[in-house]
DNA sequence: ATGGTGGAAGGTCCA
């Protein structure tokens, strides 16, 4: 199985470049995040001609928003709230093998990394916090987990470890709350798995350096984690980069595993 | 330190 996750910045408008993503790529289920569509507008129909039957999609104006759209069928869609909103952050449901597939958006934190100052940040903590405590009451079972996380971990997910110590997405506490959240579940990095921790590797690239990819000052920000009963089954990762360079880009690249199950 | 660009809006807010 390919599965995919993408921060695809309002669906609506990148229907062609999902459609394209989908060609190249050819991906059994592809987890889609910042739809930033309400339900009922929804392009379930166009999707579905794309070849993916089978669609679960959890959206809000303007903002936010969260979408798996699959080949194979899913079943017990789960949501909840976070952080005591309905703001379009989570949604899950799971394969005919059983495996549960998890879709997350982290909110991004605003721009001044403290808690106290900056309620965004705040929101970002505390969600990362929930994260950790609902998967330790979850019993274990093979899941995988994708998302924009807007975090990245570790040094060489950021183009400068140093520079970017203050900088949101990258801060020590965020770092740790993103951690803890990956020990809550014996989660597993299962990109990393295939791409050496010691390789720089980016998933987005701001609108703002008009540069790209020049500079390449990118982030790893997208991730998938799996369960331990399946990190050997994970076979192969990417990025892909390409997708960031075509006309109308969403500023995430697609990121995407290959597994056999 | 600042501002840079893009999306959904049709104000600004958010990234």
């Amino acid at each position: 199985m390919r599965i995919i996750t993408w921060n695809i910045n309002s669906l609506r408008l990148r229907m062609p470049t999902l459609a394209k993503i989908s060609e190249k790529l050819a991906p059994d289920l592809i987890c889609l995040q910042e739809i930033k569509v309400e339900d009922s507008l929804f392009p379930e129909k166009d999707i579905k001609t794309l070849g993916y039957k089978h669609v679960l999609y959890r959206g809000m104006k303007s903002y936010n928003g969260v979408a798996i759209i699959s080949k194979v069928p899913l079943t017990g869609e789960k949501k909840r709230l976070w952080c005591n909103k309905d703001d379009c952050r989570h949604i899950a449901a799971s394969l005919p093998n059983g495996v549960e597939i998890n879709n997350f958006y982290v909110p991004a934190g605003g721009d001044v990394p403290d808690p106290v100052e900056n309620d965004k940040f705040a929101h970002k903590l505390t969600f990362l916090t929930e994260m950790a405590k609902w998967f330790s009451t979850q019993k274990p079972a093979n899941r995988i987990l994708v998302g924009d996380l807007n975090v990245a971990p570790l040094e060489t997910d950021v183009w400068s470890h140093k520079q970017l110590l203050k900088i949101v997405s990258h801060t020590p506490i965020e770092v740790a709350g993103l951690k803890k959240a990956m020990r809550s579940h014996d989660w597993i990095d299962a990109v990393r798995k295939i791409i050496p921790p010691e390789e720089h590797l980016y998933s987005w690239w701001s609108y703002r350096n008009r540069t790209w990819p020049g500079t390449n000052r990118g982030r790893r920000l997208d991730h998938i984690w799996v369960t331990p009963g399946l990190i050997e089954k994970v076979y192969d990762a990417k990025v892909f980069i390409e997708a960031r360079g075509w006309d109308k880009p969403s500023d995430h690249a697609p990121v995407l595993i290959d597994i056999k199950i």
